[in-house]
DNA sequence: CCATTCATTCATTCATTCGCT
DNA sequence: GCGAATGAATGAATGAATGTC
Protein backbone atom coordinates (compact mmCIF):
# COMPACT_ATOMS: atom_id res chain seq x y z
CA UNK A 1 0.00 0.00 0.00
CA UNK A 2 0.82 3.10 -0.73
CA UNK A 3 0.14 5.02 2.29
CA UNK A 4 1.55 3.59 5.43
CA UNK A 5 -1.11 2.78 8.83
CA UNK A 6 0.53 4.80 11.12
CA UNK A 7 1.36 3.07 14.06
CA UNK A 8 -2.06 1.66 15.31
CA UNK A 9 -0.53 2.02 18.90
CA UNK A 10 -3.37 4.21 20.19
CA UNK A 11 -4.51 7.08 18.19
CA UNK A 12 -7.70 7.87 20.20
CA UNK A 13 -5.82 7.99 23.39
CA UNK A 14 -4.13 11.08 22.51
CA UNK A 15 -5.73 13.87 23.56
CA UNK A 16 -8.88 14.90 22.35
CA UNK A 17 -9.80 17.95 23.54
CA UNK A 18 -8.57 20.75 21.61
CA UNK A 19 -8.68 18.99 18.78
CA UNK A 20 -11.20 21.08 16.65
CA UNK A 21 -8.59 23.92 17.11
CA UNK A 22 -6.27 22.81 14.35
CA UNK A 23 -6.20 24.34 11.81
CA UNK A 24 -6.56 23.34 8.49
CA UNK A 25 -3.97 24.10 5.63
CA UNK A 26 -3.91 21.94 3.24
CA UNK A 27 -0.46 20.91 1.98
CA UNK A 28 -1.09 19.27 -1.50
CA UNK A 29 2.19 17.59 -1.15
CA UNK A 30 1.31 15.83 2.79
CA UNK A 31 -1.54 13.19 2.35
CA UNK A 32 -4.01 13.90 4.50
CA UNK A 33 -2.06 15.46 7.37
CA UNK A 34 -4.62 17.36 7.91
CA UNK A 35 -8.31 16.51 7.22
CA UNK A 36 -10.59 18.71 8.70
CA UNK A 37 -11.72 17.42 12.16
CA UNK A 38 -13.99 19.67 13.31
CA UNK A 39 -17.49 19.32 14.94
CA UNK A 40 -19.83 18.03 12.11
CA UNK A 41 -22.80 19.03 12.20
CA UNK A 42 -25.62 17.83 9.25
CA UNK A 43 -24.78 20.57 7.11
CA UNK A 44 -21.24 21.34 7.12
CA UNK A 45 -18.79 20.59 4.80
CA UNK A 46 -15.28 19.95 5.42
CA UNK A 47 -13.63 19.36 2.03
CA UNK A 48 -10.11 20.31 3.18
CA UNK A 49 -8.75 22.87 0.41
CA UNK A 50 -6.87 25.70 -0.18
CA UNK A 51 -6.64 28.01 1.30
CA UNK A 52 -8.24 26.82 4.29
CA UNK A 53 -11.85 25.68 3.84
CA UNK A 54 -14.64 25.72 5.93
CA UNK A 55 -17.71 26.17 4.81
CA UNK A 56 -21.35 25.62 6.26
CA UNK A 57 -24.07 24.45 4.46
CA UNK A 58 -23.98 25.21 0.70
CA UNK A 59 -21.65 27.64 1.38
CA UNK A 60 -18.48 26.90 0.53
CA UNK A 61 -15.85 28.49 -0.64
CA UNK A 62 -14.33 29.16 -4.17
CA UNK A 63 -15.19 26.54 -7.15
CA UNK A 64 -16.53 24.41 -4.75
CA UNK A 65 -19.71 27.08 -4.28
CA UNK A 66 -23.26 24.63 -5.17
CA UNK A 67 -21.10 21.09 -5.38
CA UNK A 68 -23.46 18.64 -4.03
CA UNK A 69 -21.62 15.59 -2.92
CA UNK A 70 -22.58 13.96 -5.85
CA UNK A 71 -21.41 15.91 -8.29
CA UNK A 72 -17.95 15.86 -6.35
CA UNK A 73 -18.16 12.05 -6.91
CA UNK A 74 -19.01 12.49 -10.34
CA UNK A 75 -16.14 14.93 -10.74
CA UNK A 76 -13.62 13.03 -9.28
CA UNK A 77 -13.35 10.97 -11.99
CA UNK A 78 -11.45 13.54 -14.02
CA UNK A 79 -8.34 12.82 -11.65
CA UNK A 80 -9.15 9.75 -10.72
CA UNK A 81 -10.62 7.51 -13.50
CA UNK A 82 -14.16 6.51 -11.40
CA UNK A 83 -16.26 8.08 -9.98
CA UNK A 84 -17.17 8.14 -6.44
CA UNK A 85 -20.28 7.81 -5.06
CA UNK A 86 -22.27 10.24 -2.91
CA UNK A 87 -21.90 7.71 -0.08
CA UNK A 88 -17.92 7.76 -0.28
CA UNK A 89 -17.98 12.04 -0.46
CA UNK A 90 -20.36 11.61 2.51
CA UNK A 91 -17.98 9.48 4.61
CA UNK A 92 -15.60 12.07 3.91
CA UNK A 93 -16.74 14.74 4.78
CA UNK A 94 -17.94 13.20 7.74
CA UNK A 95 -14.71 11.59 8.48
CA UNK A 96 -16.44 8.28 9.10
CA UNK A 97 -13.33 6.46 6.36
CA UNK A 98 -10.25 4.83 7.77
CA UNK A 99 -7.17 6.68 7.85
CA UNK A 100 -5.36 5.44 5.64
CA UNK A 101 -8.80 5.44 2.92
CA UNK A 102 -9.14 9.32 4.17
CA UNK A 103 -5.50 9.60 3.17
CA UNK A 104 -6.29 8.50 -0.28
CA UNK A 105 -9.11 9.72 -1.00
CA UNK A 106 -7.65 13.77 0.04
CA UNK A 107 -5.20 13.30 -2.52
CA UNK A 108 -7.63 12.83 -5.15
CA UNK A 109 -9.85 15.10 -3.98
CA UNK A 110 -6.72 17.68 -3.58
CA UNK A 111 -5.58 16.80 -7.20
CA UNK A 112 -9.13 17.93 -8.62
CA UNK A 113 -8.73 20.79 -7.25
CA UNK A 114 -5.89 21.71 -8.38
CA UNK A 115 -6.48 21.34 -12.26
CA UNK A 116 -9.45 22.67 -11.21
CA UNK A 117 -10.45 24.58 -14.20
CA UNK A 118 -12.25 21.63 -15.96
CA UNK A 119 -15.09 20.36 -14.23
CA UNK A 120 -16.45 18.62 -17.05
CA UNK A 121 -17.23 14.90 -17.06
CA UNK A 122 -14.69 14.08 -19.65
CA UNK A 123 -15.63 10.48 -18.37
CA UNK A 124 -18.43 8.78 -19.69
CA UNK A 125 -18.02 5.51 -20.13
CA UNK A 126 -20.96 3.75 -20.17
CA UNK A 127 -20.00 0.27 -20.12
CA UNK A 128 -23.94 -0.99 -19.73
CA UNK A 129 -22.75 -4.24 -18.75
CA UNK A 130 -23.06 -6.15 -15.62
CA UNK A 131 -26.76 -7.49 -15.04
CA UNK A 132 -24.86 -9.19 -12.13
CA UNK A 133 -28.52 -9.54 -10.42
CA UNK A 134 -27.75 -7.81 -6.75
CA UNK A 135 -29.66 -9.30 -4.35
CA UNK A 136 -32.52 -6.81 -2.78
CA UNK A 137 -31.67 -5.43 -0.06
CA UNK A 138 -32.98 -6.79 2.88
CA UNK A 139 -34.98 -4.82 5.55
CA UNK A 140 -34.18 -6.21 9.01
CA UNK A 141 -36.89 -5.57 11.18
CA UNK A 142 -36.49 -3.12 14.45
CA UNK A 143 -36.38 -6.15 16.94
CA UNK A 144 -33.91 -8.31 15.06
CA UNK A 145 -31.62 -5.37 14.89
CA UNK A 146 -31.74 -5.33 18.69
CA UNK A 147 -31.35 -9.05 19.23
CA UNK A 148 -28.65 -8.59 16.76
CA UNK A 149 -26.62 -6.08 18.64
CA UNK A 150 -27.26 -7.75 21.73
CA UNK A 151 -25.56 -11.07 20.38
CA UNK A 152 -22.65 -8.45 19.12
CA UNK A 153 -21.58 -6.97 22.34
CA UNK A 154 -21.46 -10.37 23.55
CA UNK A 155 -19.27 -11.91 20.87
CA UNK A 156 -18.94 -9.21 17.46
CA UNK A 157 -17.12 -12.66 16.03
CA UNK A 158 -19.88 -15.26 16.28
CA UNK A 159 -19.02 -18.38 14.30
CA UNK A 160 -20.52 -20.14 11.37
CA UNK A 161 -22.39 -22.16 13.31
CA UNK A 162 -23.52 -19.55 15.42
CA UNK A 163 -24.94 -17.43 12.64
CA UNK A 164 -27.16 -20.11 11.19
CA UNK A 165 -28.59 -20.44 14.99
CA UNK A 166 -29.35 -16.63 15.09
CA UNK A 167 -30.21 -16.48 11.32
CA UNK A 168 -33.00 -19.21 12.07
CA UNK A 169 -34.05 -17.86 15.64
CA UNK A 170 -34.72 -14.18 13.60
CA UNK A 171 -35.55 -15.79 10.22
CA UNK A 172 -33.06 -14.00 8.35
CA UNK A 173 -30.60 -15.79 5.81
CA UNK A 174 -27.86 -16.49 7.26
CA UNK A 175 -25.85 -14.67 4.52
CA UNK A 176 -27.64 -11.79 5.51
CA UNK A 177 -26.43 -12.33 9.22
CA UNK A 178 -23.17 -13.27 7.94
CA UNK A 179 -22.71 -9.79 6.67
CA UNK A 180 -24.36 -8.01 9.13
CA UNK A 181 -21.86 -8.84 11.52
CA UNK A 182 -18.81 -7.97 9.09
CA UNK A 183 -20.48 -4.59 8.60
CA UNK A 184 -21.25 -4.10 12.48
CA UNK A 185 -17.44 -5.05 12.79
CA UNK A 186 -16.37 -2.72 10.73
CA UNK A 187 -18.46 0.26 11.83
CA UNK A 188 -17.67 -0.51 15.85
CA UNK A 189 -13.37 -0.26 14.08
CA UNK A 190 -14.41 3.49 12.37
CA UNK A 191 -15.94 4.60 15.73
CA UNK A 192 -12.82 3.44 17.38
CA UNK A 193 -9.96 4.77 14.66
CA UNK A 194 -12.17 7.19 12.69
CA UNK A 195 -10.41 10.83 12.80
CA UNK A 196 -12.99 11.59 14.42
CA UNK A 197 -11.10 10.20 17.87
CA UNK A 198 -7.90 10.03 16.74
CA UNK A 199 -7.21 14.22 17.31
CA UNK A 200 -5.02 15.34 15.45
CA UNK A 201 -2.87 12.74 13.34
CA UNK A 202 -0.76 15.24 12.02
CA UNK A 203 2.32 13.95 13.68
CA UNK A 204 1.45 10.23 12.86
CA UNK A 205 0.56 11.00 9.42
CA UNK A 206 3.46 12.96 8.76
CA UNK A 207 4.93 9.66 7.60
CA UNK A 208 1.89 9.14 5.18
CA UNK A 209 2.93 9.62 1.79
CA UNK A 210 0.50 9.03 -0.83
CA UNK B 1 13.01 -4.41 -20.74
CA UNK B 2 10.43 -4.55 -23.17
CA UNK B 3 8.35 -2.31 -21.11
CA UNK B 4 8.82 0.77 -20.51
CA UNK B 5 8.41 2.44 -17.58
CA UNK B 6 5.91 5.43 -17.05
CA UNK B 7 6.85 8.61 -15.18
CA UNK B 8 7.31 7.64 -11.58
CA UNK B 9 5.75 10.95 -10.08
CA UNK B 10 3.42 9.73 -7.27
CA UNK B 11 1.91 6.83 -6.68
CA UNK B 12 -1.47 7.52 -6.64
CA UNK B 13 -2.04 9.94 -8.82
CA UNK B 14 -0.43 7.96 -11.19
CA UNK B 15 -3.52 6.51 -12.72
CA UNK B 16 -5.33 9.85 -12.96
CA UNK B 17 -6.86 11.97 -15.80
CA UNK B 18 -4.15 11.09 -18.99
CA UNK B 19 -3.68 7.21 -17.18
CA UNK B 20 -5.18 5.82 -20.18
CA UNK B 21 -1.73 6.43 -21.80
CA UNK B 22 0.57 4.59 -20.25
CA UNK B 23 0.74 1.74 -22.63
CA UNK B 24 0.75 -1.93 -21.38
CA UNK B 25 2.13 -3.42 -24.51
CA UNK B 26 1.60 -6.64 -23.86
CA UNK B 27 3.51 -9.28 -25.72
CA UNK B 28 2.32 -12.98 -25.44
CA UNK B 29 5.85 -14.16 -27.20
CA UNK B 30 7.74 -12.85 -23.90
CA UNK B 31 6.14 -13.92 -20.93
CA UNK B 32 5.88 -11.17 -18.45
CA UNK B 33 8.38 -9.55 -19.27
CA UNK B 34 6.24 -6.45 -19.15
CA UNK B 35 3.72 -6.65 -16.78
CA UNK B 36 1.88 -3.64 -15.35
CA UNK B 37 4.55 -1.41 -13.14
CA UNK B 38 1.91 0.84 -11.41
CA UNK B 39 0.96 2.02 -8.45
CA UNK B 40 -1.74 0.08 -7.24
CA UNK B 41 -5.18 2.07 -5.46
CA UNK B 42 -7.72 0.37 -4.28
CA UNK B 43 -9.29 0.34 -7.20
CA UNK B 44 -7.33 -0.23 -10.00
CA UNK B 45 -7.17 -3.27 -12.47
CA UNK B 46 -4.19 -3.81 -14.68
CA UNK B 47 -4.55 -6.15 -16.78
CA UNK B 48 -1.87 -6.10 -19.20
CA UNK B 49 -3.19 -6.57 -22.28
CA UNK B 50 -3.85 -5.12 -25.44
CA UNK B 51 -4.30 -3.03 -26.63
CA UNK B 52 -3.31 -1.51 -23.92
CA UNK B 53 -5.88 -1.83 -20.86
CA UNK B 54 -6.55 -0.24 -17.52
CA UNK B 55 -9.48 0.58 -15.96
CA UNK B 56 -10.98 0.79 -12.50
CA UNK B 57 -13.23 -0.83 -10.63
CA UNK B 58 -15.63 -2.34 -12.76
CA UNK B 59 -14.77 0.11 -15.13
CA UNK B 60 -12.14 -1.45 -18.21
CA UNK B 61 -11.65 -0.80 -21.52
CA UNK B 62 -12.42 -3.73 -24.14
CA UNK B 63 -13.94 -6.90 -23.52
CA UNK B 64 -12.51 -6.88 -20.17
CA UNK B 65 -15.31 -4.23 -19.07
CA UNK B 66 -16.70 -5.38 -15.88
CA UNK B 67 -14.96 -8.67 -15.07
CA UNK B 68 -14.07 -8.49 -11.84
CA UNK B 69 -11.58 -10.95 -9.94
CA UNK B 70 -13.65 -13.19 -9.26
CA UNK B 71 -15.08 -13.67 -12.71
CA UNK B 72 -11.61 -13.64 -14.45
CA UNK B 73 -10.40 -16.58 -12.42
CA UNK B 74 -13.19 -18.18 -13.37
CA UNK B 75 -12.89 -17.86 -16.55
CA UNK B 76 -9.97 -19.14 -16.34
CA UNK B 77 -10.50 -22.43 -16.42
CA UNK B 78 -11.53 -22.43 -20.05
CA UNK B 79 -7.78 -22.52 -20.70
CA UNK B 80 -6.49 -23.46 -17.72
CA UNK B 81 -9.03 -26.67 -16.47
CA UNK B 82 -9.10 -25.40 -13.46
CA UNK B 83 -10.51 -21.79 -12.09
CA UNK B 84 -8.32 -19.67 -9.87
CA UNK B 85 -9.32 -17.78 -7.47
CA UNK B 86 -10.04 -14.23 -6.80
CA UNK B 87 -6.97 -13.97 -4.56
CA UNK B 88 -4.69 -14.72 -7.19
CA UNK B 89 -5.95 -12.69 -9.73
CA UNK B 90 -5.63 -9.86 -6.92
CA UNK B 91 -1.85 -10.87 -6.22
CA UNK B 92 -1.40 -10.71 -10.35
CA UNK B 93 -2.88 -7.59 -10.34
CA UNK B 94 -0.84 -5.91 -7.65
CA UNK B 95 2.18 -7.76 -8.56
CA UNK B 96 2.60 -9.64 -5.71
CA UNK B 97 3.74 -13.18 -6.83
CA UNK B 98 6.93 -14.31 -7.75
CA UNK B 99 8.26 -13.82 -11.05
CA UNK B 100 8.19 -17.43 -12.91
CA UNK B 101 4.64 -17.32 -10.90
CA UNK B 102 3.33 -14.58 -13.11
CA UNK B 103 4.52 -15.29 -15.93
CA UNK B 104 2.65 -18.28 -15.91
CA UNK B 105 -0.37 -16.48 -14.78
CA UNK B 106 0.34 -14.14 -17.66
CA UNK B 107 0.83 -16.57 -20.20
CA UNK B 108 -2.49 -18.51 -19.01
CA UNK B 109 -4.08 -14.92 -18.62
CA UNK B 110 -2.89 -14.22 -22.87
CA UNK B 111 -3.88 -17.57 -23.38
CA UNK B 112 -7.73 -16.69 -22.57
CA UNK B 113 -7.48 -13.00 -24.06
CA UNK B 114 -7.03 -14.49 -27.35
CA UNK B 115 -9.84 -17.02 -27.58
CA UNK B 116 -11.65 -14.10 -26.10
CA UNK B 117 -14.79 -15.27 -27.52
CA UNK B 118 -16.18 -17.80 -25.30
CA UNK B 119 -16.97 -16.07 -22.15
CA UNK B 120 -19.10 -19.06 -21.43
CA UNK B 121 -18.89 -20.72 -18.08
CA UNK B 122 -18.49 -23.93 -20.05
CA UNK B 123 -17.45 -25.45 -16.79
CA UNK B 124 -19.16 -25.86 -14.14
CA UNK B 125 -17.93 -29.10 -12.51
CA UNK B 126 -20.03 -29.23 -8.71
CA UNK B 127 -18.05 -31.75 -7.37
CA UNK B 128 -19.42 -31.39 -4.15
CA UNK B 129 -16.54 -33.11 -2.44
CA UNK B 130 -14.69 -32.96 -0.15
CA UNK B 131 -15.40 -32.06 3.43
CA UNK B 132 -11.94 -31.78 4.29
CA UNK B 133 -13.02 -29.77 7.12
CA UNK B 134 -10.46 -26.33 7.27
CA UNK B 135 -9.47 -25.40 10.41
CA UNK B 136 -10.68 -22.82 12.34
CA UNK B 137 -8.61 -19.67 10.96
CA UNK B 138 -6.49 -18.74 14.22
CA UNK B 139 -6.94 -15.21 15.14
CA UNK B 140 -3.99 -14.17 16.03
CA UNK B 141 -3.78 -10.98 18.27
CA UNK B 142 -1.92 -7.87 17.55
CA UNK B 143 0.68 -8.15 20.19
CA UNK B 144 1.70 -11.89 19.57
CA UNK B 145 1.78 -10.72 16.13
CA UNK B 146 4.24 -8.07 17.12
CA UNK B 147 6.01 -10.64 19.20
CA UNK B 148 6.67 -12.89 16.19
CA UNK B 149 8.01 -10.03 14.05
CA UNK B 150 9.98 -8.91 16.41
CA UNK B 151 11.61 -12.91 16.41
CA UNK B 152 11.34 -12.80 12.68
CA UNK B 153 14.07 -10.07 12.36
CA UNK B 154 16.07 -11.30 14.13
CA UNK B 155 15.77 -14.92 13.02
CA UNK B 156 13.74 -15.86 9.95
CA UNK B 157 14.25 -19.78 10.21
CA UNK B 158 13.81 -20.77 13.73
CA UNK B 159 14.50 -24.35 14.99
CA UNK B 160 11.75 -26.85 15.66
CA UNK B 161 12.77 -25.92 19.67
CA UNK B 162 12.47 -22.62 18.93
CA UNK B 163 9.06 -22.62 17.48
CA UNK B 164 7.37 -24.86 20.39
CA UNK B 165 9.14 -21.85 23.06
CA UNK B 166 7.35 -18.99 20.88
CA UNK B 167 4.51 -20.85 20.58
CA UNK B 168 4.03 -21.82 24.09
CA UNK B 169 5.02 -18.29 25.45
CA UNK B 170 2.69 -16.66 22.87
CA UNK B 171 -0.46 -19.40 23.41
CA UNK B 172 -0.16 -20.45 20.45
CA UNK B 173 -0.37 -23.91 18.58
CA UNK B 174 3.20 -24.80 17.55
CA UNK B 175 1.51 -25.45 13.86
CA UNK B 176 0.06 -21.94 13.82
CA UNK B 177 3.60 -20.00 14.88
CA UNK B 178 5.25 -22.57 12.53
CA UNK B 179 2.51 -21.87 9.25
CA UNK B 180 3.04 -18.29 10.47
CA UNK B 181 6.81 -18.13 9.99
CA UNK B 182 6.31 -19.75 6.38
CA UNK B 183 4.54 -17.41 5.10
CA UNK B 184 6.24 -14.47 6.62
CA UNK B 185 9.23 -15.98 4.79
CA UNK B 186 7.66 -16.15 1.51
CA UNK B 187 6.12 -12.26 2.09
CA UNK B 188 9.57 -11.44 2.64
CA UNK B 189 11.04 -12.68 -0.06
CA UNK B 190 7.89 -11.40 -2.39
CA UNK B 191 9.25 -8.10 -1.11
CA UNK B 192 12.01 -8.29 -2.33
CA UNK B 193 11.85 -9.49 -5.38
CA UNK B 194 8.81 -8.36 -6.07
CA UNK B 195 8.17 -6.43 -9.34
CA UNK B 196 6.88 -3.62 -7.69
CA UNK B 197 10.22 -2.56 -6.35
CA UNK B 198 11.78 -2.67 -9.51
CA UNK B 199 14.38 0.14 -9.51
CA UNK B 200 12.36 3.50 -9.40
CA UNK B 201 9.86 2.43 -6.67
CA UNK B 202 12.77 1.88 -4.36
CA UNK B 203 12.83 5.06 -2.74
CA UNK B 204 9.09 5.67 -2.39
CA UNK B 205 7.79 2.47 -0.90
CA UNK B 206 10.97 2.47 1.59
CA UNK B 207 9.01 5.29 3.15
CA UNK B 208 5.83 3.97 2.87
CA UNK B 209 6.11 -0.16 4.23
CA UNK B 210 6.88 -0.64 7.63
C1' DC C 1 -29.98 16.38 -0.95
C1' DC C 2 -27.40 14.43 2.96
C1' DA C 3 -27.03 10.24 6.05
C1' DT C 4 -27.27 5.26 7.15
C1' DT C 5 -27.81 0.50 6.24
C1' DC C 6 -27.44 -3.73 3.60
C1' DA C 7 -24.36 -5.66 -0.21
C1' DT C 8 -20.38 -6.44 -3.32
C1' DT C 9 -15.71 -6.20 -4.76
C1' DC C 10 -10.78 -5.72 -3.70
C1' DA C 11 -6.82 -6.82 -0.44
C1' DT C 12 -4.43 -9.46 3.27
C1' DT C 13 -3.86 -13.07 6.50
C1' DC C 14 -3.93 -17.80 8.07
C1' DA C 15 -4.03 -22.62 5.93
C1' DT C 16 -3.27 -26.49 2.68
C1' DT C 17 -1.09 -29.14 -0.95
C1' DC C 18 2.77 -30.91 -3.36
C1' DG C 19 7.47 -31.71 -4.95
C1' DC C 20 11.84 -32.25 -2.95
C1' DT C 21 16.00 -33.42 -1.47
C1' DG D 1 10.16 -30.03 7.31
C1' DC D 2 10.70 -26.41 3.76
C1' DG D 3 9.49 -23.48 -0.09
C1' DA D 4 6.31 -22.39 -3.75
C1' DA D 5 1.69 -22.05 -5.45
C1' DT D 6 -2.68 -21.37 -4.23
C1' DG D 7 -7.04 -20.84 -1.69
C1' DA D 8 -10.76 -19.96 2.22
C1' DA D 9 -11.80 -16.82 5.50
C1' DT D 10 -11.72 -12.37 6.88
C1' DG D 11 -10.90 -7.32 6.72
C1' DA D 12 -11.10 -2.92 4.06
C1' DA D 13 -13.06 0.01 0.50
C1' DT D 14 -16.87 1.29 -1.73
C1' DG D 15 -21.61 1.41 -3.66
C1' DA D 16 -27.01 0.87 -4.34
C1' DA D 17 -30.95 1.24 -2.00
C1' DT D 18 -33.30 3.26 1.51
C1' DG D 19 -34.44 6.62 5.30
C1' DT D 20 -35.16 11.36 6.61
C1' DC D 21 -36.05 16.01 6.63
Amino acid sequence: MTCQAFSTTDSFTTLSGDSAALPLLMHHTGAADCLPITSHTATSLHYPMPPCHYGNQQTTYGMMAGYTQTNVGEALAAVHGSEFSQTTICRFENLQLSFKNACKLKSILAKWLEEAEQAGALFNEKMGMHERKRKRRTIISLGAKEALERHFVEKSKPSSQEIVWMAEGLHLEKEVVRVWFCNRRQREKRVKTSLHHSSFMAKESAACRP
